[in-house]
Formats: structure tokens, sequence, C-alpha cells
DNA sequence: CCAAAAGTGTTTCTAATACACCCATGT
DNA sequence: ACATGGGTGTATTAGAAACACTTTTGG
């Protein structure tokens, strides 16, 4: 086996590096289309919600699926490379739905498996994104309606039955999102991408009552949200009345911190 | 917008749909290659490691790189394509390595930045594999050499300074499926893919010693893992004796639970 | 007997929970 | 005044951490 020694990194020659790279093919692989998916959530009114686009071409035209497209690898007539993948994402879904200044973007996983879809091998890069509330999204291209649709109707939360079956498999990949947003809420500080930038303690609270589709206990919970240090920070301002009485909150921004120590963890009921 | 009949799921018409099938050309997208690179993590007496191969072929010869190699997206003349990425993950890894039966592999990441392979646009699936300390490896196809690199030789862990740079944008890989290892052991019952199929408290606690990389209270510790319900059972025997004195401590083997409630955190030193 | 490693008991402290209560505002 | 929602005090309980101690084995 190798000693210390040997781990050293290797050479790597200039000169010999550049002819192979001249004579480089690069058609000479299998091609397998890419594309990103993105799976858009946001909280309407105290309910989760899911942006879906139904498919004007084909294949499984007529069926509602997540907004994605093919991911442009180099410059071509359809407009410049995509950098890196998460532009990819952001690029495709702008054209489809006016995102925030700074939306919450992080990759999900990767799809892949052989018939996922008919035409071809595509593998499919999954994003999720959390936004506040956003206004309703215009159909774009070979796109028939594009609309939030509430998890409860692709049979996420209490008791939901399913109503809409997505294309391919996007059903599962709006699982894997809504189990990820679900876990992440725990131990990171990502429930603020679902507020705008100013929010009350009561609308965070929302926030995780809506995504984990359970009452908490709201005294404890500000408390709490109060001692995990880098959670929110206090504007030292107050909310303008909601009309209906009460004292009027304090608005809190979103703190520096990313990860939540300790975390709140969701037990059972 | 749309109110909730609209929702229902739109026809797929089948004549349509065939015909658009077969009128269609797979070539007309831009290709970019698609490969999958295992990040692959054991322990070797105590201290973590990470599988590399040294390459042999351009481009990057000579230096030390994540196992990989191109998803088989049809059949061809290489052989079969792959079912899907896990698939392809465990096909390139096994033409390196001798593999457990049942090794833990899950989707890490995928990396396709612009630029990040000199060759053409290259999407990369990452693969995190957990292992029992396995055989050295024996090199492959356009590899010059296949070793269990410390992680502290690419620079993780306390104070250590990096004596090895890998190809491509493979260290940021390895950190994240560092980072992606310690984090997991905290919430779910992973640590048990290091250990053969029985083990001993001891033998799990130097797995979080290993990964966390600082000691842990080894009489708590005990007490914790045997209170978290279906992280270990109890095989009923002893482990055979160590031969330097001492009690002779239980066997015990993986649980059934995946994850760990309450998580086991690390906190600060 | 002594050393070494496994495992248990016990105390102390911190944090989660539940519930009562006070505060500020609209009607 | 009183209803409504925000926010705090406090007792109870559960769990984490620290440390002493017992148990089982090899030399």
């Amino acid at each position: 086996m190798a000693d210390g020694r040997d781990r050293e990194d290797g050479p790597v020659s200039g000169e010999e590096e550049r002819r192979f790279l001249a004579g480089y093919d690069p058609r000479a692989f299998t091609p397998a289309a890419v594309t990103v998916d993105v799976a858009a959530l946001t909280i309407r009114s105290g309910v989760p919600h899911v942006l879906l686009v139904r498919r004007e071409a084909h294949p499984q035209r007529g069926r509602w699926a997540l907004p994605g497209g093919f991911v442009r690898a180099e410059d071509g007539p359809d407009g410049p490379a995509d950098p890196d993948l998460p532009d990819a994402a952001l690029r495709v879904l702008s054209e489809k739905t006016r995102l925030p200044a700074d939306p919450h973007l992080e990759q999900l996983g990767t799809y892949g498996r052989r018939g996922r879809d008919p035409r071809m091998r595509v593998i499919s890069v999954a994003y999720l994104l959390l936004a506040p509330d956003l206004p309703d999204p215009r159909a774009g291209r070979d796109t028939a309606e594009a609309a939030w649709i509430p998890w409860s109707d692709l049979g996420h939360g209490e008791g939901a039955r399913p109503r809409v079956e997505p294309a391919f498999d996007h059903a599962g990949i709006v699982a894997d999102a809504v189990e990820r947003a679900r876990s992440k809420l725990e131990y990171t500080a990502l429930a603020t991408a679902f507020l705008p930038p100013a929010f009350t303690i009561t609308r965070l609270r929302e926030v995780y009552e809506a995504v984990w589709g359970r009452p908490l206990h709201a005294a404890n919970f500000h408390r709490k949200i109060l001692a995990t240090p880098g959670f929110v920070e206090d504007t030292g301002e107050l909310a303008p009345s909601g009309g209906s009485g009460g004292r009027r909150p304090r608005l809190y921004r979103a703190g520096g911190a990313a990860l939540l120590h300790p975390p709140l963890l969701r037990s059972a009921p």
C-alpha cells in the first residue's frame, strides 16, 4: 500500500494535458439530457402550497408537473450557458414566476431512473425553493396553466387524499421536498424563508404549524425562539394594529444563524 | 386563477402521445456528460478515511480523485444501461473495490459548475458510501493507484493541514461528504454502517469519536445508546476477550430504527 | 492482588412543558 | 368594560452531564 510520501499530488503536466484537450471530442459519450426541476414551496394564508404547471407540450400533455427545463450546457441559440445548476433552476423558474429578491434555494436531489421520461434518458436535478407568499404565476412557454397547489391536493398532510397526480415521477420529488422542508425546520433557521423581511413570532409559529401540520404551544414557542441565539433579531418596531384588538406584537427579522442550537424537535402529537 | 375543479388531472391522450414519441429525436438537445462519483468513507483503526484513486488518464493525470465514471444512459457496447443512478454508483465503485454485501449508499449532491471539467460540460452526481473496514482497493481501468486516504490528509479534522489536493472540484465533494456524515450521525442510526454486523458499545462510541474528532463520555454514551429505542439490539453474546484484561463487553447488532429520537447532539467542545 | 475495561448509581443542573396570569390594544 | 391576542412567571418534570463506584476479566 502507498505510504505517506506517495500521497502527495502527482504532476499535472501542462503541455501534454493541453494536447490531450485539443484532440478531445465531446460527442464521444452517450448523451443524457439534463434538466432542472424546481419544487417551489410557499405558505398562503396558513396553507402550504407547491408551484405546479400544466404541461402543454408532449409528453404527458395536460398533466400537472414541476416547472423545469433543460440545462443549457453550452452557449447556443437559446441563450448563454448556465454557469451553474442553481442558475439554471432560477432561470427556468423566473420564466414562470416573479421571484423574491433572495429566495432560499437548495438542491434536493437528482432523479435518473431509466424510463422516468419516455423520450430518452433524462437526469433531473431537483431544487427546493422556499419563498414568502408570491403573486399568482403566469403561464410561460409550453405551459397551459401555472398555479399554487395546496400540498393536501397531492396527499401530503393529515388525512389528505390526493386529487392531483403529477407527471413523470414528480409526485415523488414533491414528497421529498415536503419531507426536506419539514425536517429542515427542526434544525435550521429556514422557517424565516417563508416570511417577509419583518415578521412577528406568531407568524413564525404559523409557518411551523402549517408545515408540520400540528399546533404548537404559543407561549413556549415564543420563549424558545428568543432563547435560540441568532434565530431572530428584534427590529425595535411593533406590527401595525390587526384591527380585531389585542396587543401589538414586536417585529423581528431573520438573524444570522443558519443552524439552530438547540434544535426545535417535532415529536409525537 | 384555477378553482379546485380545474386541478384534476388532464387527459394524457394515448394516440397523439404515441405519435409524438415516435417522431422524437433525442439528439435535439445539447448534450452534457453525466457521471457518478463515489465518496466512500470508512474507519481504519480509529482514523476516518476516504477512498481515492490516482488518475492515469487525462485530464488531471496523476492527481488523486474520487472514483467515478460515466453513467450508461442506454444499452451499448460497454454494457447494459444503468437502471438507476445508485446502480451506476455501485457499478463504478465495484470496478475498484470489493464492497460489503449491503453498504449504506445515499445521494450527496450534484455538481455541474461550468468549467469544473476542462473537456466539456460534466454533471456529476456524487454518492456517499459508508462501509466497515474494507480491504485495500486494487487499481482498475485508467487508474494508477487506489488507496484509503485519511481525512486529515485532505485538511479535515483538528488542525490538519492538507497534503493532498484532489482533481477537479473533488476536494469540495469530499468536504460535503464529511460534513454530511458528521451531521447524520447526530440524528440517524447511521454509525452502525461503519461497523461489522456485531459490535460493542465501545466500538460504536469510537465511530462517533473518530467522525466527530472529539472524545465522548463513555458511561453516559453507553446509557444514551441503550435508552434510544431501536438503535441497537442485544445479541445476548459477549465479545471475545481482548487479551489485555477487562470485562468482556456485550455484543449488539444494528436495530431497526433509522432515525434517533432523541438525537445525539454534538455541541461545543 | 492489581490493572483494565465494562457497566451502574447517584447527584446536580439545565431545559422542556403546562398552566396561570399580566399587558396592550380595538370595539 | 370586556374581548382578543401578545408576552411573562413559575412550578413540575424529563433529560443531560459529571463523578463515584461496582463488576468482570487478564496478568
